[in-house]
DNA sequence: CGGAATCCTCCATGATACTG
DNA sequence: CAGTATCATGGAGGATTCCG
């Protein structure tokens, strides 16, 4: 996400602009935050080292784990904690505040379970309505 | 979504895979399908004219907001109502489906406004720490 | 008015190589 | 092992134009 104060507006404002949820929701619609999250979510002691991170989420890249795992530990969410054996042993764990964001998370998917059948109907609807017009 | 790359991992273990409620996820964080919502959900009867959005949902475009509304038409979430007048007049509004997303997303947004203070707090923090470093 | 078509820019992500 | 550095690229999104 980019800097949040630089919008330009004009003096008679009030319709819906950027806000703070539209911020963290970019975050986690990115495309590996939520993977990440819900792995650490299923670690024991929501805990995990680098490594396991990688191999529990599919295709994610070494870079783009650590750059998602940055910004979770800039935001908070997540903490960081380097040992410096050798090799090297790095562990993330959910904050208290990334454990809270479970349940808002669950919230969500628990409506998605529900209503996915429907929305994948509404895609056929929609698709085959397309084709037929074509 | 891309088809998850076969990697290896304990047997015992269960990767996380990409699933449907990180496919919504992404839809919701994209740069204004959440904002388009508010409006909607602000608007009298949860239905507004296309000009009224664009004009509600400050930046965007008008490519934008057609492309942001046929994936909610799409998803079931919008129903679009035509009228064909001179000039013509179009219409969206959230469907019952599309209703009952408002619920989860005010829990989520929610948390968010509970705890944006804290992830502010924790940005600076993180980066403080970090101009000490450099 | 609503929106389709086109072109273009830039950023998020991927791939690869190197390192403490 | 857990990064960092660098380069390449596909696609999201902006600007503009045309249309029924």
């Amino acid at each position: 996400m980019r800097p949040t104060a630089n919008r330009q507006s004009r003096a008679d404002e009030e319709p819906v602009v950027s806000c703070a949820p539209h911020d963290v929701l970019t975050h986690l619609g990115d495309k590996w935050t939520i993977l990440v999250l819900s792995m650490l979510a299923q670690a024991p002691e929501n805990r995990a080292r680098f490594s396991e991170i990688k191999y529990g989420v599919l295709g994610i890249s070494q870079r783009m784990l650590t750059l998602t795992l940055r910004i979770l530990e800039r935001n908070g969410l997540v903490s960081r904690h380097y040992f410096p054996e050798v090799p090297p042993r790095v562990e993330y764990q959910l904050t208290s505040m990334g454990k809270s964001m479970l349940h808002p998370i669950e919230v969500f998917t628990g409506w998605i379970k529900e209503n996915w059948p429907a929305m994948e109907q509404a895609r056929r609807d929609y698709d085959a309505a397309a084709n037929v017009s074509n």
